[in-house]
DNA sequence: TATTGTTATACTCTATAACTATA
DNA sequence: TATAGTTATAGAGTATAACAATA
């Protein structure tokens, strides 16, 4: 059963970052940034696969400690640019180099096969999450 | 980036099954109850990788619509015996039926390689798991 | 009118702390 | 005293509905 396997990881995985500084979905979504580069709000929540309100909050914490800012849209005044900052993208490399302290130390518990699977399905992981 | 990615995917099926009669955390450890037979209320939170207090909420709604029942241990009085009804079997059944109706439409999207990737993963997230 | 984003509000999921019953 | 489970309470994370500003 994919959907509780992929549901009990996300808690262990939570729960082990528990007393961490930043939660995942701040996390996630400041990868999102890095990899598309500024983008609206509502882009954002897209990449998100959550609603527009949710990303509001989530942008709003990551604003309030420096991880990102606001930019104005060139020509439409309605949309909100969202851009990492250089203090989030210090994080974001911190939080790499230390995330699969973990990851890797659970990663021994591996086979070599079972661990190159997981690093290919990453991708398809993406494609069963798009719309 | 893993995590991220099993945090949307997650989310893109939370999403998915919104309209559900059982949340998925309920559905997971009704799943975890098949495979182990009756166990106590302590051992399923566990395996669910949740705190007590949690799965006696999850147990309390299982219980209030027939899908679990609660036995007595039958040496410690402590200790609370959770098993899975006919009507939990039941309703586990046709959730696995409908399950994939989505996940194999979601699969058309994925090439031969890729879906066979998938097979071999579910192990693999239920390892990294494990305490 | 339609769209983008925010505010207001509520619900679910989860946790920690305190409590009860039993070992 | 220690353990199993529950109750009380609180904090994330998420959603929908209503609103404001702009297109």
């Amino acid at each position: 059963m994919l959907r509780p396997s992929l549901l009990r990881l996300t808690r262990t995985i939570r729960n082990q970052r528990a007393d961490m500084s930043i939660t995942l979905g701040q996390l996630s979504a400041l990868g999102s940034l890095e990899k598309s580069g500024p983008i609206s709000a509502g882009e954002l929540a897209s990449c998100e696969r959550v609603q527009p309100p949710s990303m509001t909050k989530v942008i709003a914490s990551l604003e309030q400690r420096g991880l990102v800012r606001r930019e104005a849209h060139p020509t439409d005044k309605r949309q909100v640019i969202i851009a990492l900052t250089d203090s989030g993208r210090t994080l974001l490399d911190s939080e790499r180099r230390s995330r699969d302290a973990w990851l890797l130390q659970r990663f021994s518990s591996l086979t070599a096969a079972e661990r190159m699977l997981l690093l290919e399905l990453v991708p398809v992981l993406d494609k069963l999450a798009e719309l």
